[in-house]
DNA sequence: GTGCCTCGAGTTCC
DNA sequence: CTCGAGGCAC
């Protein structure tokens, strides 16, 4: 990097200066304006002050773009805290995970089916080692790294720029690069430069870190560069983001190009022809692991052809095309302490094991999660057994686990071991924070306490959910502080509202929260503009962030699209509300009636039942088509609808909605603007497909912003009909509505 | 009715 | 990351 001492504007031609100028100018905009809005700077003092110097230099040297200068006036540097954010232009993904043999097996076979490819047909892979470090996204503009950012939660990721300059293996230019070039890859540490680092730690009688991929982390994670510097970090690129042109047509020659880059990439590499080769490979690296060198946690495969790879397509967090085939997890003896009960947001009551502290994979583990009471007992949700039905004890020797290599869990319990006073764990009927009655619906694994708002361990839940990251993502509100507030007797938070009403409840809001140790003017009032930045809120991190169960991210996202407003949304479910309860009537007649006929040894009648239940209810037609709108919805069913219609109609949970809405301005969602031509028609597909199986035809027409529907109605724009339509051809026949054949389909989106 | 595929919920450790 | 369950296609 150029350092302030040795830049000479001078030396520059006009059209270098200014490239370089625009440059600076808009890091510079981007510096402050997360200073001011996210408090959490982009860049180091140090790297502010060089390129501010760097940017008054030009407007000093070359007049004309002394005219163009917006930064000049800007506030001096930022204080060092925290990393800013970045958002990445293409979504980082996660792998899916193959963890035996058969499982690679399943992906091949998925892919052909996918793909329409016959048993035989050539398909091949690229396979090489899955490094055990952490993710890193480069961008180059014009060969020039620009910036780099870690994953974070795949969408945006913290801008680790500094630091990642000062990687030996990250070139900091490119020759002949593509104009916008996105590199991915993994830094890591090797086994000899980790444990050289820690002696060195040692001997200065500092913190010794766990393991190669915790120093890894650590060191990228620095606020200071020059510590990273100190760091061996290395660093091997597998993947790409955003490209302006392609860089090959396979996914080998794709990392050939990035080694021609100057990038360094897995010399375990290997192009494979076929699925027998991949496990091979497989079998080799696994051979070769413990001389590797540094850490490695799998094999990953990946289609070679990058043609198929975009027909394949991703799924919501991984590519269809990649899988990782994880080596079989390390395990650990030791012994069950106890169990503790969790409360979760809903309510569920979620059994911990306390472990005596042993070490898995490099990591002391002391809690593990026990999913449920069958699980204790050795059932799993179909009642088969696990650890061949083997129930655990406290005091029992169990074996623990790290599912994919982070959540510890309990693979087997040594019943030789079984110590004489070990007990049985009885799970309990009363919720264990508020003593409400802790119910087990029929069919459902987990217990849950039926306290509602009642229960403090749910209402924190749900407060640290509305803070949380994907809905209010209020900055210096995270889980930590919601409880302190909500213990907090002279400035409470019991309800979202309550958040909005901090600064001004009382006239001693800031003097309350001085007192507190650690609070001071500063801290006081950087939170009250953080939460002031979320007064104005996307419509669906709203849904999302009231925590109605059923209802995640994807579904707030579907409502917020479907109505595009708060009280559209609010209206149509008090609307809904008498066919919700009709509908629930009818689910729970036709459960008796089912217990009743199978008693009775006579068949259920059920139409018969449903009907004579939903007639109880009045149902007006107005409340009827509410409730069909909402069900209708792709995604949203009776469950999610009914979950949605109980939250609305409760008086805490509306109280405290409503007490919310009254401080927020809600976003309407960004319709995505598709310009393809069937971008927001309504198209089904018919018939037998010939060049496109269906699920492929299914993906790509909802890339493009069409909706693809089962059944022909009203609603439907488009019928693709291919050979074999039968009566959905008819029917679109009877609706007038536009009928084509698989070749005119093709013809009409192609090019988008 | 059955069998995918996704989404939601819960969890650990740094 | 995994499991369970909801939703939908076959």
């Amino acid at each position: 990097m150029t350092q302030p001492g040795d830049f000479d504007p001078t030396s520059l031609t006009l059209d270098d200066a200014r490239r370089l100028f625009e440059q600076l100018q808009e890091d510079l905009r981007l510096a402050d304006l997360a200073y001011h809005q996210n408090d959490a700077p982009e860049i180091s003092d140090a790297e502010y002050d060089a390129k501010k110097r760097q940017y008054r230099a030009l407007a000093d040297n070359f007049a004309p773009l002394a005219a163009e200068a917006t930064q000049l006036n800007s506030v001096g540097a930022p204080a060092a805290a925290g990393f800013g954010k970045i958002t990445h232009a293409i979504r980082m993904m996660s792998l899916g995970n193959a963890f035996d043999d058969g499982d690679v097996v399943d992906f091949d076979k998925g892919l052909r089916k996918y793909l329409g490819l016959g048993a035989t047909a050539p398909l091949a892979y690229t396979a090489e080692p899955k490094i055990d470090g952490l993710s890193l996204s480069l961008r180059y503009e014009n060969g020039i790294l620009k910036h780099a950012a870690t994953r974070g939660d795949g969408e945006t990721g913290e801008n680790v720029t500094a630091n990642a300059r000062t990687i030996a293996d990250i070139p900091q230019e490119i020759a002949n690069a593509p104009a916008v070039l996105e590199v991915r890859g993994e830094v890591y540490m090797s086994h000899s430069d980790f444990e050289a680092l820690n002696q060195r730690h040692a001997a200065q009688g500092g913190k010794t870190f766990a393991n190669p991929r915790n120093a890894a982390a650590g060191s990228l994670r620095q606020l200071d560069p020059e510590i990273t510097r100190a760091r061996p970090l290395r660093f091997f690129a597998y993947s790409w983001g955003e490209l302006s042109e392609a860089l090959a047509s396979t996914q080998f020659a794709a990392l050939q190009r990035l080694r021609d880059m100057g990038f360094q990439t897995n010399p375990l590499t290997q192009h494979c022809e076929t699925l027998p080769e991949l496990i091979a490979h497989y079998r080799k690296i696994e051979e070769q692991r413990a001389t590797l060198g540094y850490d490695i946690d799998g094999v990953v495969y990946k289609v070679d052809s990058l043609d198929l790879q975009a027909r394949l397509g991703f799924r919501s967090t991984t590519p269809r095309w990649a899988i990782a085939h994880k080596f079989p997890a390390e395990l650990a003896w030791t012994r069950l302490e106890g169990i503790d009960i969790q409360v979760g947001r809903t309510g569920a009551l979620s059994p911990v094991a306390r472990l005596h502290p042993v070490t898995v994979g490099g990591v002391v583990v002391s809690n593990a999660t026990l999913h449920n009471e069958d699980y204790i007992v050795g059932l799993d949700s179909k009642g088969e057994e696990i650890r061949g039905g083997k129930d655990i004890r406290i005091g029992d020797w169990v074996q623990v686990y790290r599912a994919g290599d982070v959540i510890p869990k309990i693979a087997d319990v040594d019943l030789s071991k079984r110590p004489d006073d070990s007990t049985l764990y009885t799970f309990p009927t009363h919720c264990p924070e508020c003593d409400s009655l802790a119910v087990r619906e029929e069919g459902d694994a987990v217990r849950r306490c039926t306290g509602g708002l009642i229960c403090p361990a749910q209402a924190v839940e749900k407060l640290k959910h509305f803070v949380s990251r994907k809905a209010f993502d209020i900055d210096g509100l995270g889980a930590k502080q919601i409880e302190m507030f909500y213990n907090d007797p002279t400035l409470p938070i019991k309800t979202p509202a309550d958040i909005f009403t901090l600064q001004t409840r009382d006239g001693a809001t800031l003097a309350r929260l001085k007192n507190r140790e650690g609070w001071g003017d500063t801290s006081a009032n950087n939170l009250f503009a953080a939460i002031d930045a979320k007064r104005t809120i996307p419509l669906a991190r709203l849904i999302f962030g009231l925590g109605i169960r059923h209802v995640g991210e994807v579904g707030a996202r579907d409502l917020a699209l479907h109505y595009l407003d708060w009280d559209v949304i609010a209206r149509a479910v008090d609307a809904a509300r008498p066919a919700a309860l009709a509908h629930r009537a009818a689910d729970e007649a036709e459960d008796a009636e089912r217990i009743a006929a199978a008693q009775a040894g006579r068949r259920a009648r059920i139409k018969e039942v449903r009907d004579k239940a939903i007639a109880t209810y009045a149902v007006d037609d107005q409340a009827r088509s509410a409730w069909e709108d909402l069900t209708g919805i792709d995604g949203i069913g009776a469950t999610l609808g009914l979950s949605l219609s109980d939250a609305f109609a409760n008086p805490d949970e509306r109280g405290a909605i409503d007490a919310l809405r009254a401080h927020l301005t809600t976003l309407p969602p960004e319709v995505p603007t598709q310009s393809s031509p069937v971008a927001g028609k309504t198209v089904v597909f018919t018939g037998t497909l010939e060049k496109l199986t269906r699920a492929e035809a299914k993906a790509r027409a909802e890339s493009l912003g069409a909706k693809v529907a089962g059944s022909v109605s009203k609603k439907t724009d488009i019928l693709v009909a291919g050979p074999g339509a039968g009566s959905k051809e008819q029917k679109a026949r009877d609706l007038g509505i536009q009928i084509v054949d698989e070749d005119g389909w093709l013809a009409m989106i192609e090019g988008a």
